[in-house]
DNA sequence: TCAACATGTGACGGTTACGTGACAACTGTC
DNA sequence: GACAGTTGTCACGTAACCGTCACATGTTGA
């Protein structure tokens, strides 16, 4: 592949006019460009082509850009992507649920393509090395990123969405010790602000979840440095 | 507390109120700081301290914090930092070029202290991938940085934070005789005033755990010197 | 053999890190 | 608008851990 070396950029907005513009500015720009015109769409295309970039528009139909956000942080390829909120909005407050959400930058309607070439350029340097798909296994525990589930030998858990993540970030390198810092850039994203100890609360939840049909504690807690699956 | 761990930020402003504030707030956030004033001087400190993060204030006399910053992404250990660009401007075109130029990141006046600590701390984070440190062996002991465990053979010790990075020196070099004043900087951190006997006590109880499953002491003590692995 | 010194180690109080229940804020749903 | 579900923070209790001391033991040199 020629152009694998070259960054692939996912587009996705509704409207075939902003689609088109932007592919045609991006690929001027030098990216491989493809294109999503709803939140299904999109997450097949992570799935399939594993972007290296994301620009999410904020308005879809059926799943919000902030739902279709979420969902993607909770996939492996989209995991691995920068992920970037488009949004006609302003407010601060949806600045904020857009990182929160585990979105890597948000720009603002309008924006010049100047200003987006740069937003990309910026994101593709702080990429993460990409990690594997496929569901994740650790002793009976099985989590699955696509259909969004995890079970312990027959019995499926119930998680909410931060502990789904923390789960997954746990089991994707098991027996490695995640610092309270690390996991909160990797599961609540980064450029938030929010004391370490919250993690100590979710891995408490987590191990509520994971015990609640008996068997062994699966996360190891490491005094001083962190927690660890296995 | 101000090892050589600590993460240590230059701060690039000509304005010595602004220095002081952001010296300030960034000391009682836990990191070390160096201060420049003008472009000739964040270059100097750049090349002697090799700051981890960089705060580069837009408008600086003589040289403009553009300029400066794509000298310092020219330089060997500029390259290494994360510069974060300050700006009173909130103009897109600026945010543009700064990005554009090499800057890892861009915040604008006016600003929290606490965002502008989140955006410090998440360009850290993004600036040092976890080190995957290689498993140490010496003997049927073994040390995994990683997963944080002990082994020797078969059986899994548990050892306290300080004890496991107490370990860790003595077997980085083995051979090596550390003297108690060596270990003392490098398990506990320089500018730490501890007894030097207190390393002898956890020599012992280091010990101790290594030999509760039988087998030899891997530990000499060499009198008047220190401690050694092997 | 003895004094002087270096090291080993049990015990102890003080501190820190962690686990966890409670709570308020917020969301989406009916 | 009541409701259940989720989230981040806080406060409190507890257990692990730490540094120091005191004394025991070992080593050195005269």
């Amino acid at each position: 592949m020629a152009d694998a070396d070259t960054p692939l950029v996912l587009i996705v907005d509704d409207e075939v006019a902003q689609l088109a513009l932007l592919s045609y500015n991006l690929k001027a720009a030098g990216f491989r460009v493809v294109t999503a015109k709803d939140g299904d769409e999109a997450l097949l295309a992570v799935a399939e082509q594993g972007p290296d970039v994301i620009l999410l528009d904020w308005m879809l139909p059926r799943l919000s850009g902030l739902e279709v956000c979420r969902q993607l942080k909770a996939t492996p390829s989209g995991r691995d992507a920068a992920i970037i909120m488009v949004s006609a909005r302003s407010e601060e407050s949806d600045r904020v649920r857009g990182l929160e959400t585990g979105a890597d930058d948000y720009i603002v309607k309008p924006y010049s393509v100047a200003e987006l070439i740069a937003r990309v350029r910026a994101n593709l340097r702080r990429l993460r090395p990409t990690a594997t798909g496929q569901a994740l296994e650790v002793g009976d525990i099985r989590l699955d990123p696509d259909s969004h589930r995890v079970t312990r030998g027959e019995q499926v858990l119930h998680l909410g969405p931060t502990e789904f993540r923390l789960l997954g970030a746990l089991m994707e390198r098991p027996g490695k010790v995640w610092t309270r810092e690390a996991l909160l850039d990797r599961v609540w994203g980064r450029d938030i602000y929010i004391d370490t100890r919250t993690v100590d609360v979710h891995v408490g939840r987590l191990r509520k979840t994971l015990l609640s049909q008996g068997g062994e504690d699966p996360i190891r807690t490491v005094r001083g440095a962190g927690y660890a699956m296995g």
